[in-house]
DNA sequence: CATGAATGAGTGTTCATTCAT
DNA sequence: CATGAATGAACACTCATTCAT
C-alpha cells in the first residue's frame, strides 16, 4: 500500500517539480509505446518518440538512461496491465464457469489481443533478440516478465486446487507451458499469417484441461481401473 | 558444351564457370551460417561474412541479393537439415516404439539443440523480427518454415493413422501445436534462461499423448458412456 | 524524531551570505583545477566538477560565466601561485649566487614542474589552443598570463641592473625569450618525451647568462679581462 | 565480341582506380589543410572536409581511418613541404652568408609565416593537445614531427663543423632549442598578439650566434689565458 | 544561491549497397 | 564473376547551458 506524502492537502494547484518530472515521464513512455509498436524498437528513433511526445530528444535522456531502458519502462507497464487484466478476468467470468472454458477464455483473449495488435508482440521478439546478445539485459527484461508469468501461476494454481487438477503438473509449469503455447503461436501467426486457425490456441487448451479433469476423474474413481 | 579440355589429368575435373560459382555460393553461405550464428543477423557485416569464406565483400553481392537474401539461404540449408533429420529419427527409431517415447524424443531432441546452439535459435527470432516489418520478406521466411512444418505433420499424420488417434486433433493443428510449443519454450528460456526445465517440454508432450491415447481408447471401449 | 538543527555548537562563527559564496566558489575553483588537470579542458565535464566539489552543476552557473570562465579563475590562481614562488626563490637563493646560476635555477624549476605535472601543461596548450579561435578569450587569458611575465621581468631587471648586463638585451625581451623556450620546449617534450633532456634548458640558460656578462665585461674593458 | 579494352599502353589517358584513388586521396587532404586550417581540428567536420573536396563524407573513411588520422596526413604533407622548404634555403642563400645572418634568416621565416598563418600554428597546437591525451596519437604526430627537427639539426651541424663552433654545444641541442623558441614565441604571440616583437627571434638569435662565435675565437686566441 | 529538468546543438562512424573496372 | 572505391542514410548520445522553483 502506498501512501500519499504530499503536506499541502488535496488541492495542490501547482504540480511541483517532481510531480513534473513524473508527468513527462509517462509521458514519454506512452509516446514511446506509441513509436515503438509502429515502427519497432530499432527503426524508432529516439527524436521521433520525444517529438511525439512533444519534448526534446534531451528529455529523454533526463528521464531514462537510453533507448534501451525506454523500451523497459514501457514494457514494465506493458506487463503491468496484462497482470492487471489477468485479475479482471478472474473476477469477470462466472466462478462456476467450467473450467475449460476459463482456460479457453485466457487462451481466446490472447489470440485476440494478437489480431488486433500484431505490432507489439513483433516488438517484444525484436526485444528479446536484441538482448539476447547482452546478458544484462536479458536479465532486465526477463525479470518484467516474471510478474505476468507468476500471476498466471497463481491463477492456474487457484483452480487446480479448487477442482483437485492438482497431481497432474504443477501449476508451475503448466503455466509456463500454455503461455509458452501462446507464444509459439503468435511466432508462427506472424512468420506465415495463414497457418494460424484463431480458435486453435482455445481449442486445444479446451481440450488439454478436459483430458485432464477426465484423468483426475478416473483416478478418484475406483471403479474403472483405467485403460493401459 | 564443353569447352576445350586440357590435359591435368583425366578426372582432375576443372570445374565449370557454373560448378565455380556453385562452390563460391556455398562457401559463402557456409560461412555466412558461421558468422551469423555468432554475432547476429543485424550485428553480422557482410564485409565479415565475406572475408570468413575469403572473398571480398562484392561477392555476396554477386551471388545473393543482399544481406537479407544471403540470410534465407542460410536458413533454407538449415530447414532442410532439419528436415533430414526429422526422417532420419523417423528410421531410427524402432518402429514399434511406444508413441509416447517417440513424441518425447522429438520433444528432447528440440530441447537438446536449443541447450547446445541458442544463437541459432536467438538468430532466427531476431529474423523473424526483422522481417515482421516486412511483409514479401515475412513470406519468403515464411515459405521456408513450411517445409519443416509439413514433414512434421506428414510424420504425425503417420502415426495417427497407425494407432488411430485421429479424431481427437488433426495432424496438421498437431504438429502446428508442438512446434510452437517447442518455440515458445526457446523464447522462453531465452529470456529467463532458468525458468525452463529442460525435461518439461518432453514430459509434457509424453502426457498429452499418453492422454490422447487412453481417450481414443476409452472412447473405443464399450464400457465408458458415449463419447462427448 | 530529528533532532533540532540550531542547537549545533556554541557559538559557530555563522558564515555571512559573502562568506559562504565565496568558499562554494573557492571549492568549485579547486575542484575544478583537480578535474581540469586529470581530463582536460574539453573532456572535463562541468558536472563532475560541481560532483568533485560537493554541488550540483548549477552551482558552478550561479558563480560563474560558464566552463570557460571557471577555467580563467582557475588559471588565475594557478598563475598567482606562480608568481608568489618567483618572490619566493629571489628570498631563499642566497643574493650574492652567480647570475648564471640563478638563471639556470629558474629553468631547471621549471623543468621539474613539467616533469612532475605534465598535465597542468598540456591543459593550458589545451586552453589556448580553444581561446586561439576565440580572440575575447584569448586576451582574458593573455591578461591573466601577462602577470607572470611582468614578474619575470622585474626579476630579471634586478640582476641586469646590479650586474650591469643591461646593454645587452631589454629585460622585457630576455624575460620573453626564456619563457618562449621553456615553453616551447615543453611542448617539444609533450610531443616527443624522449628528445628533450631535463637539464638542457637549464644549461642553455647558463651558458647564455655567461655569454653575456663575457661580453659585458668585454665592452667594459676593452683590453683587460678583468676577472669575475 | 571485341572488348574495349585498349591497349594504349604507358600513355593511358583512363587514370587507373589505384592512379584515382591516389589522387582522391590528394584531393581530401587538400580539401582537410584548408578546413582544418579555417576551423580547428575539433570544430572541422568530416562532412565539411569531405564536401569541399567534393567527395561525401563516407570516402574519407575509404582513404583514412578517421578524422585524426586524416589529420596526421595533412600534418605528413606540411612538415614535408617544411623540410623541403629548409633544403631551398640552404641552397638559396649565399653559402658565405655571415653565419649569424643564416640563422636569423630561419628565424625570420618563421616569424613571417606565422604573421601570415597563425592559424596553421594554432592547429598544431590544438592537435597535441588533442594527442596529448592519447599517447598512441601523440605518438604518431611526434614521429611526423621528428623529421624537420632532423633536418632542422643536419642543416647546423653543417655550419657548426665549417666554422669550428661546435664545442659550444651540440647541433643536435642547438637545433632543439631554437626550434623550442621558435614555438615557445608562436605561443606567446598566440594568448598576447602585441607582446612579441616580429624581429624578436631574429634579434635573439643573430646576437646567440654571435656571441657563440666570438667566444669560439677567444677560446682560439692565444691571448686568453683562462681557457679551461 | 543552489537545484536539476529540459533543451538542443553538435558529429564521428558504421555499413549495406552500387557500379565501374 | 569478383573487386573495392565511393556513396549516403541513419543515429544514439553527450554536455554546456538555461530557467523555473
Amino acid at each position: 500500500m502506498a501512501s500519499d506524502r504530499s503536506t499541502d492537502g488535496p488541492r495542490a494547484k501547482r504540480p511541483s517539480r517532481s510531480e513534473r518530472q513524473a508527468q513527462t515521464r509517462s509521458e514519454l513512455i506512452d509516446a514511446a509505446a506509441r513509436v515503438f509498436a509502429r515502427r519497432g524498437f530499432q527503426a524508432a528513433g529516439v527524436e521521433e518518440i520525444a517529438e511525439e511526445a512533444g519534448y526534446s530528444h534531451g528529455a529523454v535522456y533526463s528521464n531514462f538512461q537510453g533507448k534501451a531502458d525506454l523500451f523497459l519502462a514501457v514494457f514494465e507497464d506493458y506487463m503491468a496491465q496484462r497482470v492487471r487484466e489477468l485479475a479482471q478476468t478472474q473476477v469477470t467470468l462466472p466462478d462456476d464457469a467450467a473450467l475449460e472454458l476459463r482456460a479457453r477464455g485466457l487462451a481466446d483473449q490472447w489470440m485476440d489481443r494478437l489480431a488486433q495488435d500484431p505490432e507489439s508482440f513483433a516488438l517484444h521478439m525484436e526485444f528479446i533478440a536484441h538482448a539476447g546478445r547482452d546478458p544484462q539485459l536479458a536479465h532486465r527484461f526477463g525479470s518484467r516478465s516474471a510478474a505476468l508469468r507468476e500471476a498466471l501461476t497463481r491463477y492456474i494454481d487457484h483452480y487446480q486446487h479448487e477442482i483437485g487438477l492438482k497431481p497432474a503438473m504443477p501449476a508451475e509449469d503448466l503455466a509456463l507451458i500454455l503461455r509458452a503455447l501462446g507464444i509459439g503461436l503468435a511466432v508462427e501467426s506472424l512468420v506465415s499469417p495463414d497457418a494460424v486457425r484463431h480458435d486453435l490456441y482455445g481449442d486445444f487448451v479446451e481440450m488439454l484441461v478436459g483430458l485432464l479433469q477426465d484423468r483426475a476423474l478416473a483416478e478418484r474413481s475406483p471403479r474403472s481401473p483405467g485403460a493401459k
